[in-house]
DNA sequence: GTCAAAACCGTACCGCAAGTACAGTTTCTG
DNA sequence: CAGAAACTGTACTTGCGGTACGGTTTTGAC
C-alpha cells in the first residue's frame, strides 16, 4: 500500500465515523483533515469534492459488510447441513457480533443517505440502491434453499421475508441509536431468527 | 387560529418536506422562507435558531402519527372483539393507509434525526426517545391483550415483539426510499402481520 | 545518486448559509 | 384608535465548501 492510499484510507476512517455521528452534511472537511493531519489541499488532492467522499466511503462499507457476511453465512453452512439450521446458526452469530460491538454498531450509512439525498449525486444514490438489491439477493438465495427442504406455514413471499432481515437491521439500529441501547440490535437480530424458525419449521413437530 | 400560528405551521409544513428529502443540515432556512413567501426576519420572529424550528417539526411529526395509530388501532378493536383478529386487522388497515400515499411515505423524522444527532440539543434527542419509547410501550400494550388469550408459540419476548414493529416500518421506509419503490413498506407490515400470526395461533388449528 | 512523479503545504480568494442586531412598517384585535 | 403582534429591510459576522495556483517534500524506479 502506497503511502498515499494510506492516507485516503485514514481520511475515510475518519470521515465514516463523523458521517455515521452527525450526518454528511454536518461534517466538515476541516475537521476531518484537522483529524487526519493534513491540510486542505491535501484533502482535494485525494477527493475532488465532497461527493467523490461519499462514493469512496459507500464502496468502503458495503466491501466491509459483504465480507461480514461471507464470513458469517459461510460459518453457519459449514456448522449444519440443513440449509434452515445453518441460517439459524449464521443469525446467531450475526447477533453476538453485534452485541459484541463495544459503543454499539456505529450506524448504516445507506440508511445515512436515504435520509440526505439531494446532497449526493446520481451515482451515489445508484450505489446504495445497488447494494440493497445485491443483500435482498443473498438473503433471497439463501431463504430458496431454505424453502426447498422445509415448506414454509402460512403463505410467505420469500421476496418479502428476504428484504425483512436488512429492514429489520436497519431499524433496530435506528432505535438503538435513539434510546442509546445497544442491546436492541442483537435482541431484534434474535426475534427475526425466531419468526423464521416458526416459518419454516413443520407444525407437526414441537 | 391567529395569523402567526397560521405562518408557523406553514413553515413547519414547508420545513418538514424539505427535510425528509434532503435532511436537515442540507435544508437552508433561506429555501424555506422562500417558499413560505417571508423574510429572514418573520422566519426569526418565530423560530430563535434552527434548532427551536427541529423541535417544533418533531412535535407536529409525533402528534400526526399518534393520531393516526389512535384512528386505526381504534378501529380494529371495532371490528372484533378478539384482541389478536383485532390487531391484525390494524396492521392490514396500517398497510392500506402507507399504500394508498401518492409519493411514498415521506420518511421518518425519527430517523432522520437520528442519523444528524450532533446537530441538535439534548432537547430534540430526548424528545425522539420518548417518542419511540412511547410507542414501544403502545405496542406492547395491545400484545399484551394478545398472549392473555392467546399464548405465544416459541417463547418470544413481547418487548421485542413491540420494538419489532417501529423497527420493520423505520427500516422499510428506508428500503422504499432507497429502491424508490413505495410498495415495501406495505408488504414489510403485512410480513410482520403474518409473523404475529403465526406466533400467536395455535400449533392445532389450521 | 538522480530525477520525475506523487503527495503534499500555504495562501488567497469566492459564494453561500446561519445567525445577529436593530430600526422601521404593516396588520390584526380589543 | 391604540397597542401588540407580525412582520420587512439592511447591514454585518462567522464558518464552510470549493477553486486556483505556485511551492515544497517524499517516494520509488533506474
Amino acid at each position: 500500500m502506497g503511502k498515499g492510499e494510506a492516507t485516503r484510507e485514514r481520511i475515510l476512517e475518519i470521515a465514516e465515523a463523523a458521517v455515521l455521528a452527525k450526518g454528511f452534511g454536518a461534517t466538515s472537511i476541516d475537521e476531518v483533515i484537522a483529524e487526519a493531519g493534513l491540510t486542505k489541499s491535501g484533502f482535494f488532492y485525494h477527493f475532488k469534492d465532497k461527493n467523490a467522499l461519499a462514493r469512496e466511503m459507500l464502496r468502503r462499507y458495503v466491501k466491509t459488510n459483504d465480507q461480514l457476511f461471507d464470513d458469517i453465512f459461510a460459518r453457519g453452512r459449514q456448522l449444519s447441513d440443513d440449509p434452515l439450521q445453518a441460517f439459524l446458526i449464521s443469525l446467531k452469530l450475526l447477533a453476538e457480533v453485534m452485541a459484541d460491538l463495544p459503543n454499539g454498531h456505529p450506524g448504516c450509512l445507506i440508511a445515512s443517505v436515504c435520509y440526505q439525498e439531494r446532497l449526493f449525486d446520481r451515482e451515489v444514490r445508484e450505489l446504495t440502491a445497488q447494494s440493497v438489491r445485491d443483500w435482498n439477493a443473498r438473503f433471497r438465495h439463501i431463504l430458496d434453499g431454505i424453502a426447498a427442504v422445509h415448506s414454509p406455514r402460512e403463505p410467505i413471499d420469500l421476496d418479502d421475508l428476504a428484504d425483512m432481515m436488512s429492514c429489520i437491521v436497519d431499524g433496530a439500529i435506528i432505535m438503538s441509536k435513539t434510546l442509546n441501547d445497544p442491546s436492541r440490535l442483537e435482541r431484534q437480530i434474535l426475534i427475526f431468527r425466531s419468526c423464521v424458525k416458526l416459518i419454516f419449521s413443520a407444525p407437526s413437530l414441537s
